[in-house]
DNA sequence: CTAACCAATAATGTATACAAAGAATGGTGA
DNA sequence: TCACCATTCTTTGTATACATTATTGGTTAG
């Protein structure tokens, strides 16, 4: 593996998995020091993680972690929702029913992992990554999927900052399994309005929890 | 301005132009020899470009500009098709009717641009741009306005491909009007449906054409 | 004659040295 | 005491030298 290829992948978990906070400086020789690179092939992985959105320069102070407001939220989910809507419609016309009837199976017994404790919820995360690979692998279209992708990175980075309750995630695997039968069904039309409900449910979850956050914090 | 940033752009303008065409072998020292930089900001540039997916790593044999299928231009569609729907929703929630009142009037009197000769389809080209500009500035979501870029590249390479004759290009502009005088009149609905109008035809504009040129050149 | 292996070569990948540009800090003057 | 300027230092940007790897061509053996 290149050692361009490991320090990008490492600053990039480190970014979605909060370990290097909005506005921490990446500055290179201090970077390059402690990934055990040079400089170059970190300049380079610095590059591909501007052009992720995910660190932006300062003047003089080099690049630090971008920033994750609530209008990011709401801004992204304004791309999400018409690429992920896009996604269903597409893998309902072109998926493999089997494949999908399999997780669907699996999404209506998903209450038994939400309600077993951190283990099973990573578990249902889990699921829920393994359900995002089908749609991409049905849909097919390189484009697509590559917006996908740079979509799913920021969405991993926003889910630590709301943080769902077990009743919010039975609510969102009732509402995912929609998607998926509907997939199943091959109904690209239900597929769709079902990922648009699923979504704008999903931002209104995000947007309270994170809200009555705030509250606390000044509280 | 960066020795980086110019050998981008530089090579990103001569592949969307077709200087460079598919297939071209882009090796380091060759190209940084001809673009009077030295490597290291050569490969940035060319990590740029990979990740834009305008070339590709062939192995052993360096980087590659990406072929363009027909394929291709379907599955760029599949993108095209929900991002710019959405952009012309949020375009027609928060524009200012004003501006794109003005952009209309231009529309309408687009007959004479592309009825006057290659300058003046030179300026209806630009008149489509400067609406692109103003959907983009006036949809303010970062995310969304990145992925429409990204997209915009491509389409201007598949432009070439399937030059449009004036009929269609009147056709297109009627097409477009429509669009903005939705905005225009602050609906949402009638923006995306009439995206969806326009973009389908301009696809299947796109496959005629190219497939007609395929047989010809067989003939 | 074909296939496999080895060597040579040309490419990318990495490290480091050097240059340039900017910001912070200290000093000096008003 | 405050403001401004110069200097220094830290930072990024660039070039080049070195390492490494893969491919290609040739040679040899079967």
């Amino acid at each position: 593996m290149r050692a361009s290829d490991k320090a990008y992948q490492t600053l990039l978990d480190e970014i979605v998995e909060g370990a290097l906070p909005p506005g921490t400086v990446l500055a290179e020789v201090e970077q390059a020091a402690r990934l055990g690179v040079s400089r170059t092939p970190l300049r380079e992985a610095l590059g591909h993680l501007r052009k992720d959105g995910l660190v932006e320069p300062l003047a003089g102070r080099g690049l630090i972690v971008t920033a994750v407001s609530i209008d990011d939220i709401v801004e992204l989910y304004e791309l999400r929702q018409p690429l992920e809507q896009q996604a269903a419609r597409l893998a309902a016309q072109r998926g493999n029913p089997q494949l999908f009837a399999q997780l669907a199976a699996e999404f209506r017994d998903s209450d038994r992992l939400i309600s077993s404790g951190e283990e099973g919820i990573k578990a249902y995360y889990q699921l829920n990554e393994r359900l995002d690979r089908a749609i991409e692998d049905a849909i097919s279209s390189a484009y697509l999927v590559n917006a996908l992708k740079a979509l799913h990175l920021h969405l991993a980075r926003i889910r630590r900052l709301s943080r769902q309750n077990t009743d919010r995630l039975r609510a969102a695997a009732v509402e995912t399994l929609v998607i998926v039968e509907a997939i199943v069904n091959r109904d690209p039309d239900l597929a769709a309005s079902a990922t648009h409900v699923h979504l704008q449910q999903s931002l209104r979850n995000s947007l309270e929890t994170i809200r009555t956050r705030a509250v606390d914090r000044v509280a």
